[in-house]
DNA sequence: TTTTTTGCAAACAGTTTGCAGCACA
DNA sequence: TGTGCTGCAAACTGTTTGCAAAAAA
């Protein structure tokens, strides 16, 4: 996988909550080119976390001619300029990576490592650690990223059953909501 | 060839974390070699987070013959074992990964984007947080990751300095401790 | 001897770069 | 009309795989 060099760039921090991307980067003097109207409808409108390649497909459906280098590079250019949060979600689904909006309040991401569920847990022990790293060690945070990779409830009970009838074929009914799929190289 | 020698006496580290790698290794049933021995060897003794290149590196130094993929293949181990952790380190360095015996105390990552320094926070906020996943959600929290960006206190005053005095050169006396230094590319 | 494990070369996934031409402000 | 943006091809990084030879148990 590439790598990308994690700018330190200038997230402003104390941000306005309330503005589009696409408004926040009017202001920046950024042009908003048909193609990056394209990816941002996509990244705003999508509840999901996308990855680039997915993100590619999609646009794609719009736009046949868009290219996967400019999907990688408006990505950088949203990530560099704090508007999207860059995510590994416990890597289930290999080494690329997710995008969310930067607007959201700050939460971890709790991935079932069985069915790839990815929920979002809001809480204040979030809130608590920030303040703790800032306050002991005088850090100033710009980001946090927290990851919880374990099995959901639905794996749980899913696994208690599949011991009990072993002989049974997979019956498994995936929960809704988002799912990433642990991916298998080709071999 | 160099005799398998039974290292898990005396590693200065003052941490007598009860098992070592290579006892949990045995135990399984898996083999200790010469090539593995020298890479649990680095990994236990560096308290610092490795990646797999650097850990080659070091590994060469003792072994010239080893290869890069037998680093790979034991840090996959290693990790599936659930022996280590995997770190992103936010990808201040590239894209790569880091590695950390997994015995210790669960912690956050504190990562400076300007110097690189790397620093490990604990604190009940973290348990607080597993504890309100499984409680809430009913989640089996198998692995937590949590790392935070922004500026150390250091970088801070550093950037004031740098803001007042702007025809300066760089005088910048890095923190000490473990740094992982932001990569840029060829061009 | 039997079963792993290694080394080597080559493939692979995800991402980035260089450059000529197109398009937005 | 000029500067920024796009598409294309190709490079690049980090990692994995297939297979024969080497080394543990």
């Amino acid at each position: 996988m590439a790598a990308k060099r994690a700018a330190a760039a200038a997230h402003g921090s104390g941000e306005t909550q309330g503005e589009s991307i696409q408004g926040s980067l009017k202001e920046r003097g950024i042009r908003l080119t048909r193609q990056r109207q394209i990816l941002l409808d996509l990244i705003d409108k999508s509840g999901k976390h996308l990855d680039a390649e997915t993100l590619f497909q999609l646009a794609r459906e719009q736009d046949p001619k868009l290219n996967r280098v400019t999907v990688y590079r408006t990505l950088k250019m949203l990530k560099q300029g704090g508007l999207v949060d860059e995510l590994d979600l416990m890597h289930l689904g290999g080494d690329q990576h997710y995008y969310e909006t930067r607007m959201k309040q700050e939460h971890a991401h709790v991935i079932c490592l069985r069915c790839g569920k990815v929920e979002e847990f809001f809480g204040e022990p979030l809130m608590r650690l920030r303040r703790q790293v800032e306050q002991n060690m005088g850090f100033h945070v710009l980001i946090a990223r927290t990851e919880i990779g374990g099995y959901c409830v639905n794996c749980q009970s899913q696994r208690l059953r599949e011991l009990a009838e072993v002989a049974a074929g997979p019956s498994s009914e995936p929960n809704s909501g988002e799912h990433i799929q642990p991916r298998q190289r080709k071999g």
